[in-house]
DNA sequence: TTATGTTAGTGTCAATTTAACACTATTACA
DNA sequence: TGTAATAGTGTTAAATTGACACTAACATAA
């Protein structure tokens, strides 16, 4: 057998979260353009390790969900040097401190799945099936939770549903699949926003667990 | 940003087949034990391509379904030189030729997977994982036609299911939804093999292609 | 204080899907 | 001609899913 072939990898994360209703990404600034986190792996790293680390250095986002996605090696994916991308996605809880506050807030930007800017190499297709990934998940896990804050109303995770799979759900249906899963529960305190009636915050059972159903 | 690392890159190949009722896993000979087949990517070949050409040349398997799996990368999963293998899964439909007709015939075996020998580095691991994602998509695809052969009566294609998940299933609710889910057809031709009532046989209405249900 | 706007929260019923279940049919062979 | 072995076939109860509309609680403004 030969001996295993030298290749330049990267690794590239897809940041999920939800801003403003919209399922959004979080872009690096990248010479004229923008594209996904990520980077290099090092010479003793694990490749989630370094999914991590790269989130963590280009973004300040630690502490996320973080699954592993796909391999991309076509050969000419990179127009440069022949590269292999080992893409992850990740999860950022709503609530963080905001991108914005931060010393990074020039080099990174969060951007609509549905309004993207064009992206190098094949970003966009990694966006693309990471989305897919994601909303066929939500049909069989709890990892929508991993979206919230650490408190949350029905209301609000109804809502990052429909914004994943891009279509209403029914409030009832919703609220007793959730609540039959057993995977939030009450905290005893209210949601006071807006002139209306406040809603119960509700907290995951087991925060960073993710469940699968049936 | 760095450049990105040059990392030694493997492709390893779970094929799996049904042999004597068993879900059955095709080990190439390695030093004084077994590993899974697989090697190294070509400068310019893409990984999809790769995994076929290893399946050929060290199994002479063609014209099988192929797909990623995962991507392994532990830095400590090869104690030499620290490699990441890029992990794929092959469905071998029974009815090819069997491999011990082959040249190769001393260089690889079908062992079963509750049975396996011990594999070199985490190849168990790697095989655990492709026999779990072949289960959970009998649930949902009709993957497992990719493992019969060109005609099959259905009550074969019921005893591979229920060696995949290790658990028998009704005769008829099995029928009734594979029959609604519109992947297969009769030939009009029946099966005669033993001293009993002999069997439809039926024939995959788009062979090689793998249905998403519902 | 009262009316209005806005979101929270709740239950039923029909339709569909799932799961359990047993007998007859057809062949080879003794 | 009987026996052994597998093929083939429907019904029914239970569970699940999906559709659907009103009351509750608050903030605000008149």
């Amino acid at each position: 057998m030969l001996p295993p072939t030298l290749l330049a990898m990267t690794i590239d994360v897809v940041p999920f979260a939800i801003c403003a209703e919209r399922l959004a990404v979080l872009l690096a600034r990248h010479s004229a353009g923008w594209r996904l986190p990520g980077g290099s792996i090092g010479a003793d790293e694990d490749l989630d390790a370094a999914a991590r680390r790269h989130l963590v250095e280009q973004t300040e986002l630690g502490e996320v969900y973080l699954e592993q996605l796909y391999t991309f090696g076509q050969p000419d994916r990179d127009p440069g040097q022949r590269t292999v991308a080992v893409a992850y996605y990740a999860l950022v809880p709503a609530g963080r401190p905001p991108v914005d506050a931060l010393p990074i807030a020039d080099r990174v930007r969060w951007a609509s799945v549905d309004a993207l800017p064009a992206l190098t190499l094949d970003h966009g297709e990694i966006v693309a099936l990471a989305h897919r990934r994601l909303a066929a998940k939500l049909a069989y896990s709890t990892i929508a939770l991993q979206l919230m804050p650490e408190r949350f109303t029905l209301s609000e995770l109804q809502a990052v549903h429909e914004t994943i799979l891009g279509e209403p759900l029914d409030k009832r249906n919703f609220r007793k699949r959730i609540l039959a899963l057993d995977c939030i529960e009450v905290t005893g305190d209210m949601a006071r926003r807006g002139g209306h009636r406040p809603a119960r915050l509700y907290r995951a059972k087991r925060p960073g667990q993710v469940d699968f159903i049936k």
